[in-house]
DNA sequence: ATATATAAACTACACCGTGCAGTTTACATG
DNA sequence: CATGTAAACTGCACGGTGTAGTTTATATAT
């Protein structure tokens, strides 16, 4: 690897790392220079402003998160077993650092910057891109029953989010592996009270 | 009123308009004391420093959400009727200007600054005050079966927060009262497929 | 050799908080 | 009603600090 490259990825992680534990505002590029290992014209050469470097920051940070399978309904496995596989993979992409770190920081700038909400949150993330064709393949099976499947989906993930996401970012409590799961079985189990297809 | 009282609402009023358009850190003493239309000296013969300013506000802002009702449990009225009365209450409390300004204010520093998180998190407003207790007595008339009720309570209340609160703290999006009373209508009716005591 | 990195000093600016000389307001007293 | 007075307000300049971004002169990697 060119030594241009290395530094470049010095100057990045050096920014995920400040722009999280200090907020974008109270990083100085003298602070960043320093944590990067790297003079800090070498910042200025790669990135003209601060704002740039926020931006690529965001970029990569997004990139990183875009990977991440999509489950895909099975009308031979149980309803329940493949809920709790969305909801483990969520969960997962939730409470992770990286995920926590990016939200965090974006979050961040779009309450100071309101006019840029909108630009942040064309981005799909999660089980959200595929979990309403997930619910309407359900539906067609006869497994579930819903009459807003949008609004059910998102009745789903706001649970976890709610339990595990915002807590978290918002640095009050972590949850231990034991109560994410029962977190996953109770948003489960109100999911299900609510749609699945009785019998008779 | 005195002119010292009148040139102090003044200075709280332009606090909390320019605090949450543009965030503490954002708002400079200069551009507050135009905007209150004051002398900077006169804010700071009123308050010592900015953080001082900033607890004055976020005091203010606390004592005059601090009222509104609370709903006792109520054998002789349906449940469904009471629940939409706790979340009708709440849903207007988490639209409202004035909470969500606070609101944003508070998370906006808390996550600047997340020592600050559990000095937050200690007022307790809007049906959290009370909806445990209101479960509980649903459970002990046997109208509701819950096993863990403050979890409960906490689904309840994420249902709404997640639909109504942090959309417009995000900037994303308002709801109409009828999307609105949708909301209130789905929420009760998840929670009570869950927990609603079935006859026989 | 040539592009890139480094270190350190420098500019320009914004901001917090203070000091002070002079003015306004509220109110009491002759 | 006039006048005195204490408290509060004003406007402005200033010290100190922090920071984005630049310049310059030098060293190092390819």
């Amino acid at each position: 690897m060119k030594l241009t490259d290395k530094k470049r990825m010095q100057i990045l992680d050096a920014a995920e790392e400040l722009f999280h534990s200090s907020g974008v505002e109270h990083t100085s590029m003298d602070q960043l220079a320093l944590q990067a290992k790297v003079s800090k014209r070498t910042v200025y050469n790669h990135f003209a402003t601060k704002d740039a470097l926020f931006q690529a920051i965001l970029q990569r940070m997004f990139d990183k998160l875009a990977e991440g399978g999509e489950v895909r309904f099975d009308a031979t496995q149980p309803i329940e077993q493949q809920l709790r596989r969305i909801a483990q993979d969520e969960v997962a992409l939730l409470s992770s650092a990286a995920f926590l770190r990016v939200a965090k920081i974006a979050i961040m700038q779009v309450m100071q910057r309101p006019e840029l909400a909108q630009h942040m949150n064309n981005s799909s993330l999660g089980c959200k891109r595929y979990i309403d064709n997930f619910l309407t393949d359900a539906c067609t099976a006869g497994v579930l029953h819903i009459a807003d499947i949008p609004f059910a989906g998102k009745q789903f993930i706001y649970q976890l989010k709610s339990f595990v996401f915002y807590p978290s970012l918002f640095g009050l409590e972590q949850q231990t592996p034991a109560q994410q799961a029962h977190i996953i079985d109770e948003a489960i189990a109100l999911f299900l009270a609510r749609y699945q297809s009785k019998p008779g």
